[in-house]
DNA sequence: GATCTTGACGATATTACTTCA
DNA sequence: AATGAAGTAATATCGTCAAGA
């Protein structure tokens, strides 16, 4: 038994093969791996047809169709895998999509190349995409069924929606962040307001206790401008706010603020609320 | 030349399944 | 026959690199 490498841009005759075979790459680079008896070995046999296995790794080139003495390395649990037939698909999956990828003429790339041309392409992509939207995860037979339709290989296909599925996440994740922090700066803005709002209430609520004997008032909030007044619960209270601005909310008081007096609340939000407010936004 | 995009891959974790004592 | 440990394969995420735009 022999095994012969060869590789280069020559036609190459393998020695323990038929002499007139040549191997025939063209212009390209090609690699062949033939596994096959000795001369000797050979002349023992009946018939050699089934002894002489060739790989062919050659990329850019169609498959030479001269090779009429050989047989094609076949994997016979690739038809199993593809028509869905084999007991164990899983275990047997990458090692198909491996072989496919090597065996099968139509496939565009090898590691060796990274054509940015190949997914660059508007059809390739619109197919991925619209997958992708779909479902960000493709089972096996998806997989191979796409990368099939597209000429691509199975981990072309594996890979490109590994890396979809990661860079979505992290610019959902960055969307995520800025949508955080600008709840943080409203939210501060919003407390150092309330702050300020609750000192004028006390220094308010300080200096009425000096004139415990007025009428009552009411504490308002101008729905507009959301500045606090105190008004007369008389018919002064009509007054206090000039009707273009402040008559069609109607003033607002403190008790149905929700204001208290105390130590002003710090705000917090629960993620499903922050995803809440998003949506209703 | 710096930056961005994107295909590819290694490391690692998880899960499902098989084998074996 | 049931069971748990160990092994294996597939696949996910994460981080990173490299090449082209």
């Amino acid at each position: 038994m022999e095994l012969a490498l060869s590789l280069g841009e020559t036609p190459k005759a393998i020695t323990f093969l038929d002499k007139s075979l040549k191997v025939d790459f063209g212009n390209d680079l090609g690699f062949c791996m033939t596994l096959g008896e000795s001369g000797a070995e050979a002349k023992t046999k009946a018939s050699d047809s089934d002894l002489h296995i060739q790989l062919d790794l050659t990329p850019f080139s169609p498959v030479p169709r001269s090779q009429t003495s050989l047989n094609k390395l076949h994997f016979s649990w690739i038809t199993e895998n593809l028509t869905g037939e084999s007991g164990n698909v899983n275990k047997r999956s990458r090692w198909v999509e491996d072989s496919v990828a090597i065996s099968s003429p139509n496939s565009i790339g090898s590691s060796f190349q990274m054509d940015f041309s190949i997914y660059g392409n508007g059809r390739v992509k619109r197919e991925f995409e619209e997958n992708f939207r779909e479902q960000s995860t493709l089972n096996p037979k998806q997989k191979v069924a796409l990368a099939k339709q597209l000429n691509l290989r199975p981990r072309q296909v594996e890979v490109w929606f590994q890396n979809r599925r990661a860079r979505t996440k992290l610019k959902q994740t960055q969307v995520d962040c800025e949508y955080i922090k600008k709840c943080y700066e409203t939210l501060t803005e919003e407390n150092r307001r309330l702050q300020n709002e609750l000192q004028e209430l006390r220094a308010l609520k300080t200096s009425q206790l000096l004139y415990m004997q007025l009428p009552a008032t009411t504490l308002s909030m101008c729905p507009s401008c959301e500045r606090v007044s105190t008004t007369a619960t008389t018919a002064a209270a009509a007054a206090a706010y000039p009707t273009t601005a402040c008559a069609s909310a109607g003033g607002m008081t403190s008790s149905n603020m929700g204001l208290s007096l105390a130590e002003p609340k710090l705000f917090s939000f629960s993620p499903a609320q922050i995803h809440a407010q998003r949506a209703a936004s």
